[in-house]
Parts: structure tokens; C-alpha cells; sequence
DNA sequence: AGTTCCGATTGCAGCGCTGCAAAGGACTAT
DNA sequence: ATAGTCCTTTGCAGCGCTGCAATCGGAACT
């Protein structure tokens, strides 16, 4: 039995297909008789409009594809919880795509795809993305990028001031006292601008509070994993110096830190204290809780969406802007103890 | 600029629209020099196929939707890490739904939604699915379930053996020498029917070794969180006999409950042993680890897309069947110690 | 050489909807 | 009564592709 169809409507309503398209979509003036007797045949007939065919007379596809580097990491799958409903409230479906940390992937999905004409437009948070990877990019594709600040002008960044945010987290670790503090998380190559944003912060505290940055205190990590915390403290802790406390580029980073100083029988905060990024749910419940700088997800997830559609809908290309979402430093235990 | 079209591919390579849809779709027998041709014309205009067309002409979309109540619990994100590339590989694209543990939800998703020309088929993943929604539900719509046993013989289920699994963990932990052994997750009422099963292997455990069950030790809980967990497990340690073990129905659980032990400065395992369910990957590093029964994710993830798939493309009804994927106790530190 | 056969290629129609512009109808103004 | 105005409704064409069945051309056979 076939599906029905807008013209079985019209049929049963007698009024023009097209006059039922109107009713469906809202459009036009259309007078109250007209649409109640449309809308009685709708319901009478079951029908629901075929939205492959809507897609390709609209040429537009609804759906918008949000690019993460992996799924299972709390911080995005928080991020996604937020995106999809301010998206479907806006008419869009969401796809999603993990790139499993591949930069070559990430390329790949913002240029030239075959998969292009099923999204309109791209929220993608990149694990770093190569100003090669930009100029080859589809230059049809609207596209907003979160944490990362590099851009050739065309698409639109929206984050948090992860430098302010940096500063404060280590601003709170010398307000309790410390004064050995470590970081971890450094990246310093061109595709690790954000994790250099918190170095930069975690400078700027030090700076403001007259202290010197121990150089050798200053961890890189190739990704922002437990397991990327958990080596770096076990370095840290076999040091004749060990620090007083951590600056964590993510809260996993912080949570396998920590998972190390208890290991080695040390206590959080009285011997080391630590304290991550990211406030994921996770750091509420750990033992101890984690102390971290929250992003405000849903603002973020409602500024890119919000802008995306934006540039969806823009007839001329826009300019890209900087959109900055509140964050705030929550103290827990694991800096403030039991 | 407009795009480039199967037309304009043909135009240039002097064969049909027709022909050249052949070469892109691999189809029929196209001759070698016929090929050569059109590929080279394809690859001179930067020719890709238009979805949205091609998806109206077939009445197929190449998507499927996954719905899990949750985006940010780490077991179901870790499930859709599975089920995408598995189904990227069949040529299928994921949309995701979350319903936000709303039944109801749930319902109108798997009922005569105005999106289902949207998706080919659907892997539901229910809190709870009641028998209503099951009548309700649109015929047309190809689908596998995850976990849940209800069935109206119409579609598939996939899962562990959540009966023998739980039997496992509880073994495991009467094999450590408890004998006070609490469950915390049961859901005592028709849609609770997955946490059941594991109240049932509990019962099993037991029973296989002699052992009497303290029914006063079955806790229900909603959810599967970890304030569940933490919640559960304050009862039990305020009651003037607590267990000296507990299975938990969920990782997510377990970590609520150790939470709870270790603020109460009691240890794990020594004077509880928490085994929990799920084996997400925050179990392997907090703080003890987690001892937990392991669902074959990847395994789930396959046989869930390969049957629907199948389904999808069935031109008779086939009848549902029962999927089995492996699953492993692993015994980590709050059962066995350090 | 004529006929048959078979595989490669083509043409047509249509998937169900919307953009566009024109037609139709009611109502007002003169 | 007639023309003008404005708003609702309509018809047409087409989005870009594929299903189907017909066609074409060359090879094989008699």
C-alpha cells in the first residue's frame, strides 16, 4: 500500500496540491475554511509529508552534521546532549561523525565530500586542524568550529577564553598555597593551539602572582586521556622535585593523574592538588571530586547552532566572527579537600 | 555556480545520464572504454552524486537512527562508537536520537512519526518499551532492540545473556568468600524487564551455591546512575546489618556506591566488594577499578546493524529473532583488591 | 548473406515536493 | 455598472536521480 501523498490530499480536501503545501508548511495566507478542510483530509488519510521529496525541490536537507573527535570522551558526548535538542528546535536533524582523533579524516569532511548534500552545514571540533586542511576545504559548506582559533576568515569559532579560564584555574591553586605547580596537557606544535591557550594562562597566573614557571613542570601529552595524565604524573612523581599541584588540560587528564598520585599511596589535595578542565560528569562523583573550570556547554552548543543556521540561511557569504561562551572556575575536592 | 549533474557528466562524455549513473552506482555491464570515459568526465567536473536525489528516486534515505536515552552515559556512547563505522561500512549513515529516559519518547519514535522518510530502519536502545507502544508502533519502520526482551515477534532483539552474566558476577564474588551480598538496580514492574533478568541471575547465584537471599537486600533503583548508586548504597550502610558485598546493575552505579563506601570511610574491597555491569571505560581507571561483566560492544554493534540491515532489505516481513553477543566477568581491583 | 541472440546503452516517466508567476475571485472605489 | 485592487489559489515545470523496458549493434550461427 503506497504511502499518501500530498495529491491524495488535495483529492479528498478538493483543493490544488499546492494549496495543501501551503497549509502543511504554514506558508501564505491561506483562509481558515481552506486550512481546516486540508487539515481534516490530513488527518483523515494519515498523511505526513515525504521529506526526501521536500529535500530535493528545497535542494536544502534539514540535517546538520556535527564532527567530533571521539564520541565515548564525556566532554563531547555532554556537548552533543546539548547540540541536538537546540538544533532540533530549530528544524535541523543531527548527524553525527567521530573521526577517531584522525586529522586526515577531519580534512576529508570538510572538503569535498560525497556525503555533502546531506547536511547543510558543519559544527566540527577539531583535534587540530593544518591551514592545509582549510584552504581545501568546501567553500560551500557553512561551517562553525569549536576550541580552535585558527581560521582563514570564512567560517565562525566559538569557545570559551581559555586563556582567562587557564589563568584562573592556576590562580586558584597558588590561593591555596602552592606554589610547585605542573602542567599538563602542552602541545606545542601548530595543530595545538588550544592546549597552548592554557599553557599561555597558566603562564599569565604565575606572572600575576610573581612566581617563576618551573619550565620542566610544563607536560606535553599527545592526546587529553586518562591515560595521557596517568604517564605524565608517574613522571612527575619520580622527579627528585615533585610539583604541589597540577593544572589539568581536561579532566581525564586530571582523573588518571589522580588515579596515579593514590596509587603511589600520596593523598589529593593534602600532598598534590589537582585540578582538571572540562566539568564533566564524571568529576562530580570521583573520589575525590575533581575541582575544574566549566564551560557553559549549553551556551556553546546554543551560539554555534544559533550561528550555523545563520549561515545556512545567509544568501552572501559572512564574515567569521569569535564567540565566546561563560565559563567558571568550580572548586571541589580535589583542590579544597574533604 | 550550480552544482554539476549526472546531465552535465553525460553531456561531456557523450554517453547517456542513464549510462553514467550506471558507472557511479558500479551497476550492469558498462564496457571498460565506456567506464574510462565517463570516470574521466566525472573527475574533470568534480562530479558527486546528489543523495537527496538519488534517495527520493530509490525511496530509501541510507540512513539509519539509533535512539538511546542518553548521549552522556558512557555505556551507550561507547555502543554508538561501535554501531557507526559498522554501519558507515554497509553504507549506512547514523542519525542519533537521545529520548532523554522519556518513555513516552521512545513511543512517538518508534509510532508514525512525520520523520520516517528520514531513516531506513532504527536500533532502539528503550528504558523500557510497555506493550502499548509496541502496537502503536509504525509497521513499516525496520527495527532492532537493544537489551529489552518485549516483543511482538516483529522485530529483532540483540544482547548479552544478561541472566547468566549476572549469575557470573555473583558467583564471582561468593567466590571471594561474601556471603552479605546486595543488589542494587532492580525495577520490579513490567517496563524494568532488563533489570530483572539481572535480579534473576542474582537469585541464580545464590541458589547455586547453597546460599539463602536477603530479599531486604534487593534495592530498586529508577535510573542505572551513579546517584542512584550512591543513594542505594547509603540505605544499606545505614542498616544496623550492611552487606559485605554488592552487584550493581550498572558501572555507573558501582562508582555511586564506592563513592559512597569510601566517604564513609569504609574500604573496597575489604569491607565491601562492589562488582559492577557494563565495563565503560571509566571503571578501568577510577579509584579502585571497577570488577564489572563485559558486553562485547563491537559484537552487539555488528549483529545489531547486520539484521537490520537484512531487514531493511526484506520485501517480506521476517520474523524476529533473539541475538546473543558474548560477554566476560573481569575482575578488577573492588573485588579482588590491589 | 541472413537470421538469431545477447549484452551494452538509452529514453521515458516519475519519485513527491516546492518556486514562481499567473489566474481567479471578492471586494472596493468611482 | 465597471474598473481597479488585493489576496487566495492554482498550474506548470523541475529538483537530479533511478526503474523499467525498449532499442541498438555486433557477434555467432545456419
Amino acid at each position: 500500500m503506497r504511502e499518501t501523498t500530498l495529491r491524495d490530499v488535495a483529492d479528498l480536501a478538493g483543493v490544488s496540491p499546492r494549496t495543501v503545501s501551503n497549509v502543511v508548511n504554514g506558508y501564505a495566507k491561506v483562509t481558515d475554511s481552506t486550512r481546516a478542510k486540508v487539515e481534516a483530509a490530513i488527518a483523515e488519510l494519515g498523511y505526513r509529508p515525504n521529506v526526501l521529496a521536500r529535500n530535493l525541490a528545497t535542494g536544502r536537507s534539514g540535517q546538520i552534521v556535527v564532527v567530533v573527535p571521539y564520541l565515548d570522551t564525556p566532554y563531547f558526548a555532554e556537548l552533543l546532549q546539548a547540540i541536538i535538542p537546540a538544533a532540533r528546535k530549530l528544524g535541523y536533524n543531527v548527524l553525527i561523525d567521530q573521526t577517531d582523533g584522525d586529522r586526515q579524516h577531519e580534512g576529508e569532511l570538510i572538503g569535498r565530500g560525497s556525503r555533502r548534500h546531506l547536511f547543510d552545514g558543519m559544527i566540527i571540533s577539531p583535534l587540530g586542524l593544518a591551514q592545509e586542511d582549510l584552504t581545501a576545504r568546501d567553500p560551500s559548506l557553512p561551517l562553525v568550529v569549536l576550541g580552535e582559533r585558527v581560521s582563514d576568515g570564512t567560517f565562525d569559532h566559538v569557545g570559551i577564553d581559555d586563556v582567562a579560564a587557564s589563568t584562573e584555574a592556576v590562580a586558584h591553586l597558588i590561593a591555596i598555597g602552592r606554589r610547585r605547580i605542573a602542567a599538563i596537557g602542552d602541545q606545542p606544535y601548530p595543530t595545538g593551539e588550544a592546549a597552548q591557550l592554557r599553557t599561555r594562562g597558566f603562564r599569565a597566573a604565575h606572572e600575576a602572582a610573581g612566581l617563576p614557571v618551573d619550565e620542566s613542570l610544563i607536560i606535553g601529552t599527545a592526546r587529553f586521556n586518562r591515560i595521557d595524565g596517568a604517564t605524565a604524573m608517574t613522571a612527575l612523581l619520580d622527579r627528585a622535585d615533585p610539583p604541589d599541584a597540577v593544572f589539568c588540560y581536561s579532566d581525564l587528564v586530571a582523573s588518571g593523574a589522580i588515579h596515579t598520585v593514590l596509587g603511589r599511596g600520596l593523598r589529593v589535595p593534602e600532598d598534590i592538588a589537582v585540578i582538571g578542565y572540562d566539568d564533566i560528569e564524571d568529576g562530580r562523583y570521583s573520589q575525590p571530586t575533581i575541582s575544574t573550570i566549566s564551560p557553559d556547554k549549553k551556551a556553546i552548543a546554543q551560539l554555534a547552532v544559533d550561528r550555523l543556521v545563520l549561515r545556512i540561511a545567509a544568501s552572501e557569504p559572512i564574515p567569521g566572527v569569535e564567540l565566546r561562551a561563560p565559563h567558571e572556575l568550580v572548586p571541589r575536592q580535589s583542590t579544597l579537600g574533604y
